[in-house]
DNA sequence: CTGAAAGCGCTAACAT
DNA sequence: ATGTTAGCGCTTTCAG
């Protein structure tokens, strides 16, 4: 018994309800001039109809969708490894969901993809674009520009020229950093090693910064490029060892990594925290807190990141006016002691 | 320089053709029938304009969008705390987009949300919906179906008449656990027990009836239910190894759950797999890989869940018949060994 | 093979 | 306060 007949329409509604689709339709959009007897004959016909507005009618004349596309560019697995886009995802789609906008899910792989995506975004599908580019040397963010949509980037973009004016809600990686390693320092530790993430990446770029301008100039050899993923870290983590046996503490540039740190200190022998102090980046709660022993950490509450960037792409959207000082937000983080320093 | 002028239309392209919109139109579907000149012709105008078309009007006639909604229902901050989800809506979105659909992402937290998925579905935005209805009492499929668009589910659903004509996606979570328990078996185990999922979840349960099958009626003190978290998994095997002292092996109803009876076991001096046997599900590499000893376990592919979820759907959709016979596809699962069984 | 014309379902002036 | 009407940009018969 599928149900064959199409939906109903404002027409069939008006009908019903004796009424023109004009009051039909104020009612639907809120009822605003309606005297009351009518607004509730309208709101029984709807009720008995089952009638749901067809948006791409509404939206053909509106021009608007009330819906905004979410892109990821994130070839690589890690994405997937770790929980960081799903909590991003989850406070976006909160604040979306409260201001009644549908989150459509972009995804890319590779470089085909990119056209796709400018395409789609060019192509008016969506009021509005939360980016999450990565990459220095990305060519999204630029495609996005060219594609005339509001868009609102998650973390800072990492184009040379500060100039262009982005909207893009951060973490304050540097500072938060700069914490990670006061705390070590603070301790008592001299010999402080960073295990830093993928230097293409704002973040792991920013957590460098941040580590480099506490410690000054010090022994290059205390700093590895590593890539985010616990695998990467134990590779980082032997060379560091390797190089300088007696390193009494390590910053990870995130969790993840941080486990990967204390699974090759334990296997060599290290105490965690009497022999090497250790410091994460993230708070991800699975990683951190299960690791052994649990981590202290610098915590960036990511799912608020997510409900800022929305909540700034809608403000956006909603005065039509490019009003909005463009620029980034950046958020504070929060150092988490646990027990490995 | 905002681009004020608003997209160039079809009209706009006809007019700088020289043909009628008719033609361009045709042109743009794909230019059956029109002869090559003019083909040439439209395709140039269509490039020197950048015209691309406006998919609110276009649906308006057809009735179609491209488009189709993942519906994620899962309140639990389990969702976002493995990547199970990530890995799913990659498959998803490859498959998707491999066929120029869009993907409409719908999470809902709790009960008022539902009613705003079923409108939204029933407003007719997508062609299909692709849902993951994870426990035994959830309303939303009903609700969905309801709604009267085609869908396919993530997951055996858990209705108790197995007659309902849905067509779902699962691994077999049944014969997956039956080799793990059979491999511990198989090992000279005896003692086997087992950490369930919450068992109100299909997955969890059919785990739970595979290590039955194998294990035929067993003392039942070796089968604690838990939550699918490390967390969890830690109180059961402290229950478990309290009543059960000698037991020889344990399966963990999934990866997160078999890292924390790991936890567990090495905090009370059991060696693994000396002692005691673990064998997990999932194969969650970040965990399973990482985990120590690394995890001998059971690999569902969920990438290809996901993937072959939305070809179900486009397949549907494609022939608007409901020809397909529906009913599950059930994923063959394969056991993985690391060192921990 | 191509063009003309009729809507798809809705909103927004503009009348009344 | 309510109704009338003119499109929004596109596809799709139907003629030619």
């Amino acid at each position: 018994m599928t149900e064959t007949a199409s939906r109903p329409t404002l027409e069939a509604v008006a009908a019903r309800a004796g009424v023109s689709r004009a009051t039909v339709s104020r009612v639907v959009n809120g009822g605003d001039g309606v005297r009351e007897p009518l607004v509730e004959r309208v709101r029984r016909a709807v009720e008995e109809l089952g009638y749901v507005p067809n948006q791409a009618a509404r939206s053909l004349v509106t021009k608007r969708h009330d819906a905004v596309a979410v892109v990821i560019a994130e070839p690589e697995t890690r994405v997937f490894a770790d929980p960081f886009f799903a909590l991003q995802l989850r406070g976006i789609s909160k604040e979306l969901t409260a201001h009644d906008n549908q989150l459509v899910l972009l995804l890319t792989e590779g470089r085909d993809d990119h056209a796709r995506v400018a395409r789609y975004l060019a192509g008016g599908h969506v009021d509005g674009a939360l980016v999450f580019s990565l990459h220095l040397d990305d060519p999204l963010p630029g495609l996005i520009q060219g594609a005339g949509v509001p868009t609102v980037f998650g973390g800072r973009p990492g184009w040379s020229d500060g100039t262009r004016d982005v909207v893009y809600v951060d973490s304050d990686n540097r500072g938060g950093a700069r914490e990670a390693v006061r705390l070590l320092a603070g301790l008592g530790r001299t010999r402080i090693a960073h295990i830093t993430g993928p230097l293409d990446q704002t973040s792991a770029a920013d957590r460098l910064d941040g580590y480099r301008e506490v410690m000054g100039e010090n022994d290059p050899r205390l700093v590895v490029e590593s890539d985010f993923t616990p695998g990467g870290a134990e590779r980082a983590m032997r060379e560091l060892l390797d190089r300088c046996p007696d390193l009494d503490a390590v910053f990870a540039a995130n969790d993840l990594a941080a486990s990967g740190a204390l699974r090759v200190l334990r296997e060599r022998g290290r105490r965690v925290p009497e022999d090497v102090a250790v410091v994460g980046f993230d708070d991800m709660l699975p990683v951190a807190e299960q690791s052994d022993p649990p981590l202290t950490t610098v915590r960036q509450d990511i799912e608020e990141m997510g409900r800022i960037m929305a909540r700034l792409l809608l403000r956006r959207l909603d005065r039509r006016v490019a009003d909005e000082a463009p620029g980034g937000v950046v958020l504070p983080t929060t150092l988490v002691r646990r027990a490995s320093a």
